[in-house]
DNA sequence: CGGGATCCCCGTAGATACTG
DNA sequence: CAGTATCTACGGGGATCCCG
């Protein structure tokens, strides 16, 4: 499957582009165990700003892996879950979690041995 | 944001965010089939620039997922392959293709629904 | 041929303030 | 609470030139 200079359709860096960021991962991750609110989320992640939670999740809605549920209260409620689609993905994401720790020392001690600590 | 290597509390973004960015995957697949040269790596993915290709280049030399072997020639000759633990990463990449294959209708309907409505 | 150095543009991410 | 708007900084990435 190559792709020519001017082939746009490839779905796998169509997808690897949406699930690849920064947070995407983090935020199917986080919903995974369940619905969560926007600062549920917020607080879940740790280390990210509103603005790319929003974004990210705006994304992941349109991409149909996150379901949005308004609830029109007075103190507005918001909740996020997973769609059958995103849940789909979380089991090829789990291979690569796995592989992740299981090759993790192995790439550190290559990166290691490359820095300079040549010895 | 940068941890050392030593201290890599999050196994699965420090590997996302290698192999997650826009050239990684695809030097990997190309080199998937066998051994290239720069050049032929430089055509075989297509719409990557010189600096782009070495700089994936060096970073997946970096973290033992290539190798990298130069022939002392006149006009020289590099070639890049995959090592075993590139090779290893392979299998969980293509379990996310697959489901990328799989799923990316879907998702481009999705966004199509998201985008402009039902139309 | 293989790639490093440089220049520059532009998208992206962070912080803050504001709104409903 | 759940976002959005703005402003700015940073750096990724392309193009080009140059060197071994």
């Amino acid at each position: 499957m190559e792709s020519p200079p001017f082939d746009q359709p490839c779905p796998i860096r169509d997808v690897l582009d949406r699930i690849g960021d920064q947070w995407s991962l983090l935020v199917l991750d986080a919903l995974a165990r369940g619905t969560l609110r926007f600062n549920e989320l917020l607080r879940a992640i740790g280390d990210v700003s509103k603005q790319m939670l929003s974004k990210t999740l705006k994304r992941l809605e349109q991409d149909g892996f996150v379901a949005r549920r308004v609830y029109p209260e007075v103190p507005p409620r918001v909740e996020y879950a997973l769609t059958d689609l995103g849940r789909s993905i979380l089991e090829p994401m789990g291979q690569l979690v796995a592989w992740a720790e299981a090759n993790h020392r192995a790439i550190v001690e290559a990166r290691r041995r490359a820095a300079g600590g040549v010895a």
